[in-house]
DNA sequence: TAATTATGACGAC
DNA sequence: TCGTCCTAATTAC
């Protein structure tokens, strides 16, 4: 699935382009009909993310609960903001000028500037999962709805189109709040200190691996199978160390290196885990998913720090990639 | 054209 | 621990 960072830039579309804007709620695929019948018409308010889940606030008192699963996925077209990092990992800089509305950003590092709104309105095209893709701008808004579209959200200018989702459903805030409790801390949704406190204070206590518990999102919120092993690699921390062994102050470092990353996806998009690459291999990791990670995917290659060949596991029913020398 | 894969999570045993 | 659900892109044949 997407991981964290995909979720929050997602809301962040959302909160840019149909926050305060009158929705029509349908479900051409029509296994969402009733849930959008009790949503369309109305204003969306608020548009959430808390680890791997959004949460989409109407102004009836009811909410969008959306979780992508492993391959779920927004299509948005119209007025919408397609940031320059992903521009440029999608080949697209200087044709951006046909392409709606681009945002300004500083490459290597990802922090954010102005927006700029550049040419023709309503006809980008974004595919947002955990990649985000450019697709052919539209001719006619809103676009015909391809393939099994679960539920469609358009306003006067911008349209989001949900495929493929694990969970779609109207909550009440209630159920909201109920659903919240059972994560652990997001660091984009809790103060930081208090934060790392819940995370290093639960796994404290447990035997379980750490492997499987970073992957627990009622431990932490947000990693996924790319994080949890490149947060391993880059703490050097045997995954299969139970929690309540891992020193306290590995724990704190891991949470902060989570926070860190975290950031790092919010702001580009990419799930860059290597840090301080030097402008070549910055292209190299925006341009190929197999040039951006330390371990992960990376089954036999040798290890980019010691020449050790990745091993690749199975833990908990999920591929979990490491190095045996490094993280010993 | 079919098989395979995927960055999740849940419920039944 | 296993099966199941959801979809699309990629790879194999």
């Amino acid at each position: 699935m997407p991981e964290g960072h995909s979720v929050h830039r997602i809301a962040r579309q959302f909160g840019l382009h149909f926050v305060g804007h009158p929705v029509r709620v349908s479900s051409p695929q029509g296994r969402f009909v009733d849930g959008a019948a009790r949503l369309d018409g109305h204003t969306i308010t608020e548009a959430r993310a808390v680890g791997k889940q959004m949460f989409l606030r109407f102004d009836n008192d009811l909410w969008l609960r959306v979780h992508l699963g492993i391959y779920g996925a927004w299509d948005f077209a119209g007025d919408i903001t397609v940031d320059a990092t992903v521009a440029a990992a999608n080949g697209r800089m200087g044709q951006t000028n046909q392409r709606g509305t681009v945002a300004d950003q500083d490459g290597a590092n990802g922090s954010e500037s102005s927006l700029s709104s550049i040419g023709a309105p309503r006809r980008t095209r974004l595919r947002m999962a955990e990649q985000e893709k450019l697709e052919e701008p539209i001719d006619v808004f809103p676009p015909e709805p391809i393939g099994a579209v679960r539920v469609r959200l358009l306003t006067d200018d911008a349209v989001a189109d949900l495929r493929g989702p694990t969970a779609c459903e109207v909550l009440t805030p209630d159920q909201v709040e109920a659903t919240i409790a059972k994560l652990g801390p997001d660091p984009l949704e809790v103060d930081a200190a208090e934060g790392e406190e819940r995370f290093v204070s639960v796994v404290r206590r447990k035997p379980t691996p750490i492997a499987l518990l970073l992957m627990d999102q009622g431990v932490v919120s947000g990693i996924g199978n790319v994080y949890r092993a490149e947060l391993l690699f880059r703490a050097r921390l045997n995954p299969h160390t139970p929690g309540k062994l891992v020193p306290e102050q590995t724990l704190r470092e891991l949470w902060r290196d989570w926070t860190r990353l975290l950031a790092t996806g919010v702001a580009t998009g990419q799930m860059l885990t290597m840090d301080d690459l030097d402008p070549d291999d910055y292209r190299k990791a925006l341009a190929s998913r197999d040039d951006r990670h330390w371990v992960y995917h990376r089954a036999g290659l040798p290890c980019r720090v010691c020449g050790t060949n990745i091993v690749m596991e199975e833990l908990g029913g999920r591929k979990l990639y490491w190095c045996p020398r490094d993280q010993a």
